[in-house]
DNA sequence: ATGAAAGCGCTAACAT
DNA sequence: ATGTTAGCGCTTTCAT
């Protein structure tokens, strides 16, 4: 790896000019120029990011925390993410958390300001205080996807009105005719979910339909957990005509649940999920789900991320003391029914 | 953030005394160690990761080239380099280069040496011109997935024996009674699936079971695409009892249109993949498959890649220059039958 | 046991 | 239009 002052030599120049040149910065002459092009060429220069990071006092990399990789919503929304933070010049680290707010605050602690210059969070379990105290040490630090566009995390976030969601969930339920319906909800620890089902269940009570207690189930977030809910709920309350699941996992899960108590779907038992991950049309039948935007909120967070690096560091702070002005929230467009092959209408119930 | 030579001024000593400190290098009297230290805890000091690289003449990161972070074998696979790349004390560059050796090459000519020490390559499609080149300037490289033990790639890799995974599934399929089999092979162009198709093929052979060129299909590497290899199968040879799939998801993909055919799975029809990925447990009726050690290839890479960093420059190029001594490749445990749902025995020919 | 000093490869004033 | 000069924050000899 051929350094810039070799590159400098080589051209009779000194490494000034050659970084000058390099990124069209002050003024070259137009043989130098032709000089230290030909000189860079031949030794096959590349800058050294790192000593370019550390000269510059910025990083050419954001961190990317997420809780799992193995979440199926994660692959395009990383890409996204990938695809945004390269138009901005910048890498991507991937911090996988596992869930566990020890791991993020690890990772937060060892990169955050000193190998990238901002943070984006994907549902990642993190602790607040942590994310406040990164920021607080001059790294910006993006939400990307919070759930509740009207009740803002006090850190600045690209929400996605996951309520909304909900409501168009049941509104599709409810228009095919649906009136025992189950509910299935991420897990209830976390809360996270609790925005989706919140919607769900507004918009059934406007229509005059009651959710009792025990039509609803907590599980894990994956098919499995799906699964396993479903039968339960399907046990228990055998009229039942149609299932929402706050996520497409679980919706896929209650689907195989069905089949396996030999319930159609959705000549049987119809669902719901929300997201549309891509699964969701692969799966057999189709699932219809609440489409997020995803790749938009992908690429608003970069963008707000970018904006927030590039904001003086005095004006990130006094905007938040100062005046009460709270953290940014960019709201992104709104989630979408997509109709699909698992939802149907209720079938007469037999004589 | 606080620099070294604050913390220094803290504690009354000087910047290198605190460097030794916090790397245990040199000796360091007991009370000046516990001063340092006090001043690290007071002023919340982290080390600048690009300082320090700079310094070190290393880096902390290595890249990941992924040809598309949306392959749902992905997922584990990343998630164990990660795991494994922290142990090492790295993090990870995601550079997904979305099947082109163009974007793949702008990511090598950036990242290789300056911010990674060192490249993992994930099928993804890359010139190997471009990773010999990043070799000669230095920077270790790592093929993650090679998928013929016996025919070396000319560079470090870990080697998963495909052939063989092919020659599982063969066996399955014959030892079920199946002789009327129809292949689906990922897309030929790239010919990465060669090796699973030969393995197949020979096997199929040895038993004396033709496959004629009509029974093969080439198709995308999706659950679209074996869904369309698929029904072109079964429309052509409406006698076929298997389905082998050179990859999970094709495989998936061949269920799909074995059902809107009418036609049962596993007792019309039987199907095999290649690869064991999650969702291949989770599909209805699970997918029978061979699958392959993907956790154990990923940290065999990481720690194969940590060696080549470790390891000398000099020592790495004569190596392979003066004793005709091979770059080194890593041979992963064998592929695995499971055996599911999704295989069993023909049907009787209908009278 | 600690300090002084040079330097990693680059950028960014400021001179000339 | 080009060169000089300091650093960026850290590690690492080499002195003391």
């Amino acid at each position: 790896m051929s350094t810039l002052s070799e590159v400098a030599a080589r051209a009779g120049v000194t490494s000034a000019t050659v970084s000058n040149v390099l990124r069209n910065r002050g003024r070259v002459g137009e043989q130098t120029r032709q000089r230290v092009l030909e000189a860079v060429a031949a030794l096959a220069y590349r800058p050294h990011l790192a000593a370019r990071a550390l000269a510059e006092g910025r990083a050419p990399t954001i961190a990317l925390m997420v809780s799992s990789i193995a979440n199926p919503f994660y692959p395009e929304f990383a890409l996204a993410v990938e695809r945004a933070a390269r138009t901005s010049g910048h890498f991507v680290i991937v911090c996988n958390t596992n869930q566990d707010p020890l791991a993020g605050r690890a990772y937060l602690e060892q990169i955050a300001g000193t190998l990238s210059e901002g943070v984006l969070v994907m549902n990642a379990n993190l602790d607040f205080a942590d994310l406040h105290q990164t920021e607080a040490r001059g790294t910006p630090v993006v939400l990307c996807m919070w759930e509740r566009p009207n009740d803002p995390p006090g850190l600045p976030c690209v929400a996605v009105d996951f309520r909304r969601a909900g409501e168009l969930a049941a509104q599709h339920l409810l228009e095919r005719g649906h009136r025992r319906i189950g509910a299935i909800v991420g897990s209830k620890r976390s809360g996270i979910h609790a925005a989706r089902y919140e919607g769900f269940v507004d918009a059934l009570r406007a229509a005059g339909v009651k959710l009792p207690r025990t039509c609803v189930r907590y599980a894990p977030d994956t098919i499995e957990g799906g699964y396993a809910a479903a039968r339960e709920l399907l046990d228990l309350h055998r009229d039942t005509t149609a299932i929402f699941a706050t996520n497409d996992l679980p919706a896929l899960g209650s689907i195989h649940a069905a089949f396996d108590l030999g319930r159609n779907v959705p000549d049987d038992l119809s669902v719901i999920g929300i997201t549309d991950i891509q699964l969701a049309r692969q799966s057999r039948p189709p699932l219809t789900t609440v489409a997020v935007p995803t790749v938009e909120a992908a690429e608003m967070a970069v963008s707000l991320l970018r904006e927030l690096i590039e904001r003086p560091p005095d004006t990130r702070h006094t905007a938040r003391h100062t005046a009460r002005e709270q953290p940014r929230v960019c709201v992104a467009s709104e989630p979408r029914l997509i109709v699909r092959g698992s939802t149907g209408t209720p079938r007469r119930k037999r004589g």
